[in-house]
DNA sequence: ATCCTCCCCTAC
DNA sequence: TAAGGTAGGGGAGGAT
């Protein structure tokens, strides 16, 4: 291959550039990591995407964002809501507001927000207000009347497109002549911003800084993934939000002509489906390509030139029926396509515009029924029995109509099928496409099922495919004639079981609407090439910073860390024979456990880092990274009732309950007892003593840093390593066990840990604070802290009189407690508090339990922040009365746990 | 037995 | 040049 690699001194030059950057970078997130604590919730709910330079620098832009709640995106998305730039040319910001709902503003008013520590309406810092300046602009280079015609192109969802002549044919020229000009003007303006020539005008590698976002920018797979997984939540969120009332009903109702009924209403499941979706939006701008063989690809020229395109390694996105007719599939490199098909024509592709038919698409189905499974951005499963029935309509009229609609509104045509069950909707459509619909009737079924190929059925890919061809087994009726057994032997035991089925017809797995995340990853196998170490942890920085964003974006945390390499195989050659692919490799995972469920940037990227050491694969060898967050805590909704501040209570109670009985003392509670919810105790996990054998609790943040010698060969394949890390980095820390003890530098050492440990937990928490922060401060403050433990009087007189003593003299005891300890403990200097104990004063990675006991809630540094983020989560009124509360209390809670409890109840109501 | 981790496979 | 992502199901085999 005569393929062009930089120079070595590029790379050198590179290299150099990279060093300061990082060495700018690890300072940075040095100090971040001092400051992870969250200091206001000031953004909360917004996003924002750097465009270029600024002042504030986009670094100092993310660190504001994370310490107050808001979002960094490493690259624009849709959701996006501020872009922040300083100066760009109009053309930029044309196309970034033509792109996206996002608003350009000055990153000044991110200053002037945090200023006032308010949200400052943004209108006074936009870069630029709407339209009319850049119209004006793009007459530069357009005649006015073209620029219109552009416009009213771009907005054309509702416009009826099927007529072909209703857009000028010429339209794709001026596109192209268009696109042309953006491009090269961001070529200057980039010259303009990086006249030292840091960057090219490509980010090539993963080593530019840039090229996260390019790169994102730019696939394909990872806009089909992302935008599934939003219509997912669409729908789930339509039906959350619905109202009961479907308004494009009435219409269907005005417009049903004949009288006909729904009689037999066993087939009413839908699968719908855009055909050829990317290559039908690419048409609609581009009528005289209709009928042709084109397929989408980033490989430019289509058959003009073959010389260049003859080899072309692009892959194939989507391409029409007219190319597959030529053999063509999608996924194929061009080369090999442009062979087969020598008249391929191709377009770029055009993710916005995807979306927005997406959209048009969903919104239609969704005017008659949310009864929907998402599957994909231009897919979905539809349970029309509700709709038919209401409105009158048989099956095949609705489907016609809708079909009609969808191709109307987005001008795509798409097919869809009619069945009982998912399977037969889908093998349904099959036979619909392109642009039909076919209904499997009941009585077909059988016999449609038997020439089907197995390959056709849905969770038989390439392998098996293959295992099951060379057994002979290729069309249903094949399989037949095989008992289960058999073939749950050569496939697996599920898979076995469900193709037995699946030949037959029979699907017995229910449409699902509502959608549960149980991971959240991000992975580049494309573009990696390193040299040095330090380029790869900058790149490991970036795509935590990604999988960050992501994870706070759904709201949840997660417990498991997993990083994943792809590594060139030994014999695989170092140059891949398509551009900046990764070429043969062997993969290796990761994964580590921690203790607590975190959202936090640190965590996440320390534990990265981590395991990253321990992998010790070396960075040239890299040809692809990712990062996978799993184990995520519960989510809201579906676990309303587990999360119930009275469950809270019921399972403590149980668990005591539990204890008194073995030791024996059943009796004595046995009438105490109450039932709780079976529900609840069905989900409760029978409870194990934390196996993180230390006394204390201690956050679970991996510290090793950089290159350690971690030795772990390749496979990866060792048991997950629980990264209890310890501290103490000048290496001797033999003691697995980690207690608060052995873990404290310096000044902190001198604290009376013994003292302290005697303490209740909400004391201990709050003198480490003191201690870390405010511990100079005379009496007053003490005093002030007094009052704020003194016994809130509306919980006390909602208490029973003795429970009310007993609380009472608890209390009195805690004070006395804290005024002696603090007496006996020397006062250090304002010193930032080591990072054991930010957790446990704003823990983001407390333990969020599934199962509560009392060994979660007591006798643990951080069980008051625990309970804490538990019911942050939940969505269970807090501000039930504390009445309610002490009731449950004095029900169900051992007398001596009251006092704390009563504790957790008042910095709940504060 | 049951759970957990590390895979592999599939789908879009 | 090219942009080979992302999430979920499930099985093998070791740990508990």
């Amino acid at each position: 291959m005569s393929r062009k690699k930089p120079t070595t001194d590029q790379w050198a030059d590179m290299g150099g550039y990279m060093n300061a950057k990082i060495a700018k970078l690890e300072e940075q997130y040095d100090d971040n990591a001092m400051n992870c604590f969250k200091k206001s919730n000031l953004f909360a709910g917004i996003s924002i995407f750097v465009n270029g330079l600024t002042d504030p620098s986009s670094d100092d832009l993310k660190r504001i964002m994370l310490a107050h709640s808001g979002v960094y995106h490493t690259y624009q998305r849709h959701n996006t809501t501020f872009v922040v730039a300083s100066n760009l040319p109009d053309v930029k910001i044309r196309q970034i507001s033509s792109k996206s709902n996002s608003k350009i503003i000055s990153p000044q008013w991110i200053v002037d927000c945090l200023k006032e520590e308010r949200i400052l309406d943004y209108s006074n810092y936009l870069l630029y207000t709407n339209c009319t300046s850049n119209q004006r602009k793009m007459t530069d280079f357009q005649s006015e009347e073209d620029a219109d015609k552009l416009d009213d192109n771009e907005d054309s969802v509702d416009v009826k497109l099927d007529d072909d002549q209703t857009v000028p044919v010429d339209i794709s020229k001026e596109l192209d002549f268009l696109n042309k000009r953006v491009q090269d003007l961001d070529y200057e303006e980039f010259d303009d911003n990086h006249e030292k020539g840091e960057s090219k005008h490509f980010a090539r590698s993963a080593v530019d800084s840039n090229f996260l976002s390019e790169f994102y920018n730019n696939s394909r797979l990872h806009h089909i993934s992302t935008l599934g997984a939003k219509f997912k939540e669409y729908i789930t969120e339509l039906r959350e939000n619905h109202d009961g009332d479907f308004p494009g009903r009435h219409a269907l109702i005005a417009a049903k002509s004949t009288e006909t009924s729904n009689c037999e209403g066993t087939a009413s499941i839908m699968h719908i489906d855009m055909d050829c979706f990317f290559v039908s939006v690419g048409l609609r701008s581009r009528p005289q390509l209709r009928g042709l063989p084109v397929a989408v690809t980033h490989s430019k020229g289509g058959s003009k030139s073959s010389a260049n395109t003859d080899k072309s390694l692009s892959e194939i996105a989507s391409c029409s029926y007219e190319a597959r007719k030529m053999g063509l599939k999608n996924g194929m490199f061009v080369g090999k396509a442009l062979q087969l098909c020598p008249d391929l024509k191709t377009i770029p592709y055009d993710f916005d515009q995807y979306k927005e038919v997406a959209t048009t698409l969903y919104d239609t189905i969704a005017k008659y029924t949310l009864d929907i499974e998402a599957v994909s951005c231009d897919e979905m499963y539809v349970d029309l029995k509700d709709v038919l029935q209401a409105t009158g309509l048989n099956v095949m009229e609705f489907v016609s109509f809708v079909r009609d609609e969808i191709k109307t509104k987005t001008g795509c045509p798409c097919s869809a099928g009619v069945g009982a069950n998912r399977l037969q909707a889908r093998m349904a459509t099959k036979k619909a496409k392109p642009d039909g619909q076919y209904e499997l009737k009941s009585c077909d079924v059988s016999e449609y099922f038997l020439d089907i190929d197995i390959s056709d059925l849905p969770g038989v890919g390439y392998h098996i495919t293959k295992k099951l061809n060379q057994l002979g087994w290729k069309k249903c009726a094949d399989l037949h004639p095989i008992s289960l057994e058999h073939i749950q032997r050569e496939v697996g035991t599920k898979l076995g079981s469900t193709l037995f089925q699946y030949c037959r017809g029979i699907d017995t797995k229910p449409l699902t609407y509502g959608h549960v995340r149980k991971s959240v990853s991000t992975e580049v196998n494309y573009g990696i090439r390193f040299t040095k170490q330090s380029e790869l942890e900058t790149f490991l920085k970036q795509l935590c910073t990604e999988v960050h964003s992501r994870l706070t974006e759904i709201k949840r945390r997660g417990k498991s860390i997993t990083l994943k390499y792809m590594v060139r195989a030994d014999d695989a050659p170092v140059e891949t024979a398509k551009f900046m692919g990764h070429g043969l490799c062997n993969h290796v995972t990761k994964t580590t456990t921690l203790n607590d469920f975190t959202d936090n940037f640190d965590v996440i990227l320390r534990t990265v880092l981590s395991i990253q050491s321990q992998l010790n694969v070396p960075p040239v060898d890299l040809r692809g990274i990712g990062i996978q967050i799993s184990k995520l805590d519960t989510q809201n909704e579906t676990v309303k009732d587990k999360n119930s501040i009275k469950s809270l209570f019921e399972k403590v109670a149980e668990q005591q309950l539990q204890k008194k009985e073995e030791e024996g003392e059943a009796d004595l509670v046995a009438t105490e007892r109450k039932s709780p919810d079976p529900e609840v105790t069905s989900n409760t996990r029978v409870l194990r003593p934390s196996n993180n054998n230390s006394k204390k609790h201690v956050e679970n943040i991996p510290k090793t840093r950089g290159r350690g010698r971690g030795r772990g060969r390749g496979r990866g394949r060792k048991s997950t390593s629980r990264v209890g890390r310890p501290r103490n980095s000048n290496g001797n820390t033999k003691t697995e066990e980690c207690s608060v003890e052995s873990d404290f530098e310096s000044p902190y050492e001198e604290l009376d840990m013994n003292v302290l440990a005697e303490l209740p937990g909400f004391l201990q928490e709050e003198i480490l604070r003191e201690h870390g922060g405010k511990m100079k401060k005379t009496k007053k403050t003490e005093k002030k802290k007094k009052v704020e433990h003194e016994i809130d009087s509306e919980f006390l007189a909602a208490l029973p009189p003795d429970i009310r003593k007993e609380v009472l003299q608890q209390q009195r005891a805690n004070s006395k407690a804290l005024e002696q300890y603090s007496k006996t403990v020397p006062v250090p200097d304002k010193k930032p508090l080591p990072s054991e104990i930010k957790p446990i004063v704003q823990p983001p990675e407390v333990t969020q339990p599934k199962s509560l006991s009392e060994s979660n809630i007591l006798g643990k540094p951080t069980w008051r922040a625990t309970i804490r983020s538990w019911l942050d989560s939940t969505t269970e009124p807090i501000n039930e009365d504390v009445e309610t509360f002490s009731n449950y209390a004095c029900e169900l809670i051992d007398l001596n746990m009251l006092n704390e409890l009563y504790l957790v109840l008042r910095y709940l109501f504060r």
